[in-house]
DNA sequence: CGAATCACCTGATCGC
DNA sequence: TGCGATCAGGTGATTC
């Protein structure tokens, strides 16, 4: 489901409900396994920690609090909300000193809570092989992609995917960078010139730039911090749109699986 | 090593 | 309407 956009802005959408600091006094855990169990000491860690403030690393939350980071990632259908009824599938209750509850959703539990010594996030097995941020301009560029790609056969959708060499774009944001840049989903990494790397790399920026500003996607299950919908699906120039005409020239929207994943291009416009 | 495929889950949708 | 097959925004593990 999530994205850089989506988890940006369910970031977003917690921060602003986590203003007042809030001192965490309890933790209420499904006792269902997400892809790893939820860390049984992690209640005792918890409680008594003020939650202080919420980055993103790639598609990762991070919450932290004065001794502890709590690493959350969304997998395909996690979402956090606040409080409301219990519903299934909620598998963590973050029980806050001001009576809110922040919950932890996940049908698919693909999702994943853990913590790590405040700030330390970045020596976690899980985030120390990440790639460059695509929002990082000085990170992110023509020059970066062209060098990683010289020896890779693979073709460009996939590269621009493997969170190693650049994080937060996942199927959607792909074949949408994609056809801004022009170029075809299946062309070889290293054949595509430095200049059009430097093109996709802004193309990137671009939509995920403008998606975030949308307050993401919402296909079918995503939802902001707040519960609402993301409003960027209506932007979408190819990615579900197999037989549409293209924005650009009218050619019909073509579909094929690449890397295992539905991939969406103009014949015309992406060479 | 890189590249492709499998596995992990539940739920929505599609075709019969 | 019912039911099995297929697909879904991710990613680590396994296989070739």
């Amino acid at each position: 489901m999530p994205e850089l956009p989506e988890v940006e802005t369910v970031r977003r959408g917690l921060e602003r409900l986590l203003r007042g600091r809030p001192v965490i006094v309890g933790l209420k855990t499904s006792g269902k396994k997400l892809r790893r169990p939820i860390p049984p000491g992690l209640k005792r860690r918890l409680v008594g920690r003020p939650l202080l403030r919420v980055r993103r690393r790639a598609k990762y939350l991070l919450l932290d609090t004065d001794t502890l980071t709590l690493i959350s990632h969304l997998g395909m259908t996690g979402t956090w909300r606040l409080g409301g009824k219990r519903r299934p599938h909620d598998h963590a209750e973050l029980f806050l000193a001001d009576g809110r509850r922040l919950v932890f959703n996940d049908p698919r539990r693909f999702g994943l809570l853990l913590s790590c010594p405040v700030g330390q996030e970045a020596r976690s097995r899980w985030l120390k092989d990440l790639g460059c941020e695509p929002l990082d301009p000085a990170a992110f560029t023509g020059d970066y992609l062209y060098a990683i790609s010289r020896r890779r056969k693979l073709a460009i959708k996939p590269l621009i995917m493997d969170q190693k060499v650049v994080v937060g774009l996942g199927n959607i944001y792909a074949s949408e960078a994609l056809y801004r840049a022009g170029i075809n989903p299946a062309a070889r990494a290293y054949r595509l010139s430095r200049s059009r790397l430097e093109k996709l790399c802004r193309a990137a920026r671009a939509v995920l730039g403008e998606a975030i500003a949308a307050g993401g996607t919402t296909i079918s299950d995503f939802r902001q911090a707040g519960g609402e919908a993301g409003y960027f699906k209506v932007k979408l120039r190819v990615y579900g749109r197999e037989g549409d005409p293209c924005p650009a020239c009218g050619e019909p929207i073509r579909a094929r699986v690449l890397g295992g994943r539905a991939t969406y291009w103009c014949r015309r416009c992406q060479r």
